[in-house]
DNA sequence: ATAAAATAAATTATGCACAATTTATTTGTG
DNA sequence: CACAAATAAATTGTGCATAATTTATTTTAT
């Protein structure tokens, strides 16, 4: 019955990817109308999740932050320092890293976001239990899928 | 402890959002090697499978079940048509619908795709418990976060 | 000491993703 | 019937996301 001619293995409903990817673009999109609030793209809020953080980090220790290379970063960094949330510099111990450093508007803008967690919280219906599931099996599949890079 | 001033819940370590988001590209980047092969995006992959499945489709339909709109799936459509997977035609019933449909060469191209989910599965290691609890709990999720809309 | 290799960002090119607007067509109501 | 409202795609503009290349700097191995 689950023969060759099947094909039920390329169905839509069968494939872990496609609800990976469509709740990644559901979640970023229901932020939207919050971080409209604070004028953050959903890019420039985990850049600035890490900013409030650890106040002072190069691009390259961000980007394995975030799994996003400079690629990406560049042109989001300077969005946020045209906005004054962070500021932009070369290490002068080592010319190659631009050091990212948060700004007092920066900080302040942490208290504005601070509602935006528990906000988004209200809109999925998870228990704690189902949450704490959620998490760890997104992070194991993280690892499988980088570990085996190196 | 857990007081104002801790902010934990700004932390990118203690959000949902954040390893659903990293997971889907990290996903979809795995699928790239394969994808490549057969000359697909990832986008043009998960479009095609519902083309494999439905062989004639309108573009509204094809995009409520991939969670996309027009704006994104018309480009995306014209360049699986250049590749002559699909031909896009306006519905003889209703000028306004375009339907899709597939072509032979967009059927002979799903026995090249149908080894890549099982190529994908080797690289994330969940045990088939584990992989319906993810897909259930991401399918949740989507409801959740769709079904306030209306 | 210096040339080659390595490293870090920035740049370039391609392809989504989405909101807002526009265009074309159809439907519903007076 | 006529015209306003609704509907479906396409278009436009902005912002990532990634691969590949380039530029600048530092490190390593002669």
């Amino acid at each position: 019955m689950d023969n060759k001619e099947n094909y039920s293995n390329l169905k839509l409903e069968n494939q872990l990817c496609f609800p990976l990817y469509a709740c990644s673009k559901e979640i970023i999109r229901k932020y939207k109308p919050y971080l409209d609030e604070v004028d953050l793209t959903y890019t420039q809020y985990i850049a600035m999740m890490v900013m409030w953080e650890k106040k002072k980090v190069n691009v390259k220790t961000l980007g394995e932050s975030l799994y996003l290379d400079s690629g990406t970063l560049t042109p989001v960094l300077k969005k946020l320092e045209a906005k004054g949330y962070i500021s932009r510099e070369r290490s002068s111990e080592d010319e190659r890293n631009l050091v990212v450093t948060i700004t007092e508007e920066g900080e302040a803008l942490k208290e504005k976001a601070a509602c935006i967690p528990s906000k988004m919280g209200k809109c999925v219906h998870l228990t704690p239990e189902e949450s704490t599931t959620l998490y760890k099996l997104l992070y194991k599949v993280i690892s499988c899928v980088r570990d085996e890079e190196e």
